[in-house]
DNA sequence: CCCCATTACGTAGCACGTAACAATG
DNA sequence: CATTGTTACGTGCTACGTAATGGGG
């Protein structure tokens, strides 16, 4: 058994069993990998592969174990290299990203920004995606660490820190006739149709259960990924917009009106997330500081001796900054 | 990086830091070993030993994490093979079993009876150690499964299964004082030189423990490590003995006393455990049956899947039942 | 002076690439 | 017929073993 035999079914897995794009992604031969795959298969006398003539059809249930299996493998190998660079104090480095687009927009440059004067030679890969798609990347391994604001981060093997929390706010047209009622209600606001963030989060928008919560149901009509983009489609009339008070201005200065929703809607929590089995380089602690002060490499790492998600919530929910 | 490389770095490390046992234990040659050492080093750019002239001289902290690493790549791969060959069918296996002396002369040797008959092909090698040595053990993975009456299993990596409990049993020369007393106690068997079992156990033994909780101090004389040896020894009248009620006769029945502490002294817990990691093959599952007939393949599974320890005490504490 | 790791060197094996082949849709 | 996996084959690399070398205790 060789690492490369399971780099490469696992490869295979991972590019819907198409061998050849596979070795195209991995810059060798096609006969390369199907060889290799073949002997390993003989060596554990077992198919990995189901084939029907000269295609790969499907994965066996052991292969399914063995593929799983695999990965962990080839992560903590990864994880090798990781240790030799840290304790060599090489500066280089690579640090893979994935992130909400509305974070994408709205947060992560200045984060990147700052990051990479600190770190010049850390290679960043930025990966823009819904929250189902970051938080397979995160098991995989195809991302170190990835930011979030939707629920994210529910396997067990994830680390979830909440690291942010932004209050909602009602874009709206000047005059719109929200802007005289004193309190707006949920209730108001589902006689409106509503602009707001693109989402896929695996258990649903925070905001959808919320109107759920009091009975309501929320006409969503339109969705974007960042606040510029929402705030000229309210312009346009299609509806009235619900964004986040991130700091980053709403460019319509003049025609759109912006109306607190703090005691209304739950805050929305941005959560930074990582494998529990990911090694953390120095350069990676100081992304996450970045993304919160009080994150420094001592709480993270206490956090990720921890086991069981609960005790890792109930230790950071206290130490949280609530940033408006 | 290749496997070969991790796995002798890992046996290094395991043996002593000498290199020519090493090769030995592996039936290789010295220098493929010491070569592989050195390339897997250039490739990382880092010193995992570090060498006074020839000898091998210390661990680097990066080694220390990167051996520890490798351990758990080559347990996955020995996961691989195992998944393998239980998909296989196989009949053929490896059962690596840890116990403590005791265990192995008066329960043990039933059990591995019954097991090879029901598996004749599993090639079993059975490991006699301290609670602290079997422990040692689980964690590097140089054995599949553990038994031990002594406390064990305090690493979260190890699961620890309640299998049975055995009261314990005051073994007298017949006509002793303590056969006259009505109600034996803790006070009055402190007055007397104990012989026991040999323990060594990472949180000391319970039975001493037992003692200190009631402000008393076990005078142990002497520990054996069975009840037919310490059997012979009360009949020499070097003390009264101390003994778990098992299912195996102490042979001197002429001249020996039997009383139960069932009331004095907490029962005596018999653990199973195995690595968390391990991927159970079904003659795994069939002899943890074998040792408490509730610990069917599918209770033990659900153990497994379980995190963090607390939950598996409870849910198996229940379920226990109680062998006299 | 023994033990041990490293260096030198030769060989057998194997991983990988190119090219031809076969099967699927 | 285009796409894809397998077989055939040649080559260059490398893992491993034997033998010789050198450093420590």
């Amino acid at each position: 058994m060789k690492l490369q035999q399971l780099r490469y079914i696992w490869e295979v897995a991972h590019h819907d069993l198409n061998v050849s794009a596979t070795a195209q992604s991995l810059f060798t031969s096609q006969p390369g990998i199907s060889k290799q795959i073949r002997l390993l298969e003989d060596e554990l006398d077992i198919e990995i592969f189901t084939r029907s003539g000269k295609h790969l059809t499907n994965v066996t249930p052991a292969g399914e174990a063995i593929i799983k299996l695999s990965g962990e493998i080839l992560g903590q190998v990864a994880n090798i290299k990781r240790i030799a660079q840290e304790y060599n104090k090489e500066e280089r480095g690579e640090l893979r990203i994935a992130c909400t687009a509305q974070l994408n927009r709205d947060t992560l440059p200045g984060l990147i920004a700052r990051f990479s004067v600190a770190y010049p030679e850390v290679v960043l890969s930025l990966y823009e995606g819904t929250p189902s798609e970051i938080e397979g990347w995160l098991i995989d391994g195809e991302v170190d660490l990835a930011i979030s604001n939707e629920d994210i981060g529910f396997t067990p093997d994830v680390v979830r820190i909440p690291c942010a929390s932004w209050q909602r706010a009602l874009l709206l047209p000047k005059g719109h006739p929200l802007t005289e009622i004193e309190v707006v209600t949920l209730k108001a606001l589902s006689e409106y149709p509503l602009i707001t963030y693109s989402f896929d989060a695996p258990r649903g928008s925070d905001l959808t259960k919320a109107f759920k919560k009091q009975g309501h149901e929320a006409n969503i009509v339109f969705t974007a990924t960042d606040a510029q983009v929402i705030g000229n489609y309210v312009e346009q009339g299609i509806g009235i917009g619900i964004i986040t008070a991130m700091p980053v201005e709403v460019a319509n200065h003049g025609t759109l009106e912006v109306i607190s929703l703090k005691s209304l809607l739950p805050a929305c929590m941005t959560y930074i997330c990582a494998s529990k089995k990911l090694f953390l380089r120095t350069y990676m602690y100081a992304f996450i500081e970045l993304t919160a002060p009080h994150l420094t490499q001592g709480v993270v790492e206490r956090v990720f001796a921890k086991r069981g998600k609960a005790q890792i919530e109930n230790s950071l929910m206290t130490a949280e900054i609530n940033v408006q």
